[in-house]
DNA sequence: AAAATTTATGTAATCGGTTACATTTTTAAA
DNA sequence: TTTAAAAATGTAACCGATTACATAAATTTT
């Protein structure tokens, strides 16, 4: 019940019968305090059990060596991946990260973020909620000069750096895939569009139909959340067209399953009446029949450069306001659910 | 770069003429303040943007007012629902939370316990990761008196509260309904026995074949990590088996999912030639073919059930000390996997 | 109107570190 | 041996809140 009083270095001082600013220097392993002290010093805080009050020491040094991280979800492989790029990089350089989750809530998100601010992080990197659609809520880390870097899910004219695929080439060809597997009538299923990820990838998906002569027909078009309902729903709404596309991309690999288990319950089959491409690797790709065709980015590396990008920027060996947008590689992954002979 | 300067209370009371101690009476909405001072209080520290400083306060008052959650993963199902349950009833209280991970290694677990332990949180709620073999690196918040409360992956002869499902009822359920479904050699796919949950699931296998007068085989046992590759390897060793069982009872649906695939590969019908029944009720459970029978149980109520107890006893209205196991309760699901005509 | 209460505000110590500057001790140079 | 320089340690202010106790102001009672 009780909670033990905590040693401190005065504790650790008076024992020793030194001063406190002695001690303070050798827990650091200041140089200037010689090994003989250190090593007592050592030796009785350890005896003592003393642990260093992260609350005085920041107080003092106005620093948290924290960094915030929220993210829209966490129970995907991207994110997790992500979430590992992010540590590993952090640990390194010796910052702490606070991980929230929004949830695909733009309040909580706004819960979280100004969570993290009183924390006093000293950077934060995020990845929007699913209907955040400004940046009001992160303005207080701007106007205190905090670091924000955004990565995948970001606001198009913000401001801030940004760590994304080129969502529009991914989204190009993917369709561009479906095309050459001889398809005309490519439907496509996504979420708001006022996403950056979703509208990228809805132009991306336009440009190539353009490109390869096929007229964009706004009935193919198919907006959701991404919800499992949502995948059923989708199903449905393409069972009902009056001419079956011969193809569909879905921006999300867990909908794009829902939707084509649904799809093959009608007797439809896959990839022959219907071909289809999903989006972001996820495991349940490899494990659905057919296989998943999908775009992979690599989550660890966006991770890691996210991170490196902001400590960088905290360490003052860059400027972050010099670089706008960084750009991570994207592949396409076919498998059977889009090779038709 | 540069970060400006924080308004305090004493940027507040300079402004306004009147003592720090006003202020924070003020800002804490202290009904001894009068209304008056207070509305300028709080319109003065509105206008400058003063936002209350954590480290300071926490100084002071000895109490961050934050929970630290440790789970050995993120990206399951199960572990957000949980997350989401503890969630909901620490806002509700008004206390933080700081998420750690340790991915299934110990070695992270350890030094995310002394992470939490350092900034001090007020209590812990943590689930094991797949190789930690005792409760060591708790053992600074067991000194301090800070309360620990584990949940899923436990450690058995824990003197912490624990907060599970029972696993062997789980384990001799699904068993049982293989046994019911016909089965006679049942292989039992599962993780180190030393964890609890994989430990109680095996004993509730080997009840309900006693139970039912199957003798325990032990060729039939495979032991994994949880990896994708596990799941293709006991797939090979169930194939490589002189007879082959007509069920399979595997604890984790993924590993399972990767098992039926490979299986399926090798012309082997589910669930006419093997039945299968996985654990976690994990989205992929849905979308494989044919769908997993699975032990569903209620992550969102577990962390609920974790954090209020936890909570309760950081407020002093019951005491930890006196419960010491809380069984949530847990249900088979079955689907086509493993149901035979 | 004076005295007694009640209400509102102020003073100053405290939490546990960090660090500029001062002082003492040790070592090296003259 | 004395002096200068270097190394080690100490003193005290500071970070920004909270709060026990003291004091002042407003209100009520006599």
């Amino acid at each position: 019940m009780q909670k033990e009083k905590d040693i401190t270095i005065y504790d650790i001082a008076e024992k020793l019968n030194i001063s406190i600013a002695t001690v303070s220097r050798a827990l650091k392993d200041d140089p200037v305090v010689s090994k003989k002290t250190k090593k007592k010093i050592f030796d009785m805080a350890e005896e003592l059990g003393y642990r260093s009050n992260h609350f005085a020491r920041n107080l003092r040094i106005q620093q948290t060596n924290t960094i915030g991280v929220l993210v829209h979800e966490l129970n995907s492989n991207f994110i997790t991946s992500v979430l590992a790029g992010i540590e590993k990089v952090t640990t390194e350089a010796g910052y702490d990260i606070i991980i929230a989750h929004s949830n695909e809530s733009s309040l909580k998100e706004a819960a979280n973020a100004k969570n993290l601010f009183h924390k006093r992080v000293d950077g934060l990197i995020a990845s929007l909620s699913f209907d955040t659609s400004n940046l009001e809520h992160f303005k207080a880390f701007f106007d205190k000069n905090i670091p924000v870097i955004f990565f995948d899910r970001v606001e198009q004219d913000s401001e801030s750096t940004v760590v994304v695929i080129d969502n529009a080439k991914a989204g190009y060809q993917a369709t561009q895939h479906l095309i050459e597997q001889g398809c005309t009538r490519i439907a496509h299923v996504t979420s708001s569009l006022k996403r950056n990820v979703y509208s990228q990838r809805f132009k991306g998906y336009k440009d190539a139909l353009y490109d390869h002569n096929i007229p964009f027909d706004e009935s193919l078009l198919i907006i959701n959340d991404l919800s499992e309902e949502a995948g059923i729903e989708a199903a449905r709404q393409i069972l009902k067209m009056k001419r079956l596309p011969d193809g569909v991309f879905i921006t999300n690999d867990f909908v794009a399953a829902v939707c084509m288990r649904t799809l093959k319950e009608h007797e439809v089959n896959i990839p022959e009446d219907i071909a289809i491409v999903g989006f972001n690797n996820d495991a349940i790709g490899k494990l659905i029949e057919p296989a998943l065709t999908t775009i992979d980015y690599p989550g660890q590396d966006m991770g890691e450069i996210v991170a490196t990008n902001l400590i960088n920027h905290l360490k003052g060996v860059s400027n972050l306001r010099q670089t706008n947008t960084i750009i991570v590689r994207s592949d396409l992954i076919v498998r059977k659910s889009s090779v038709r002979k």
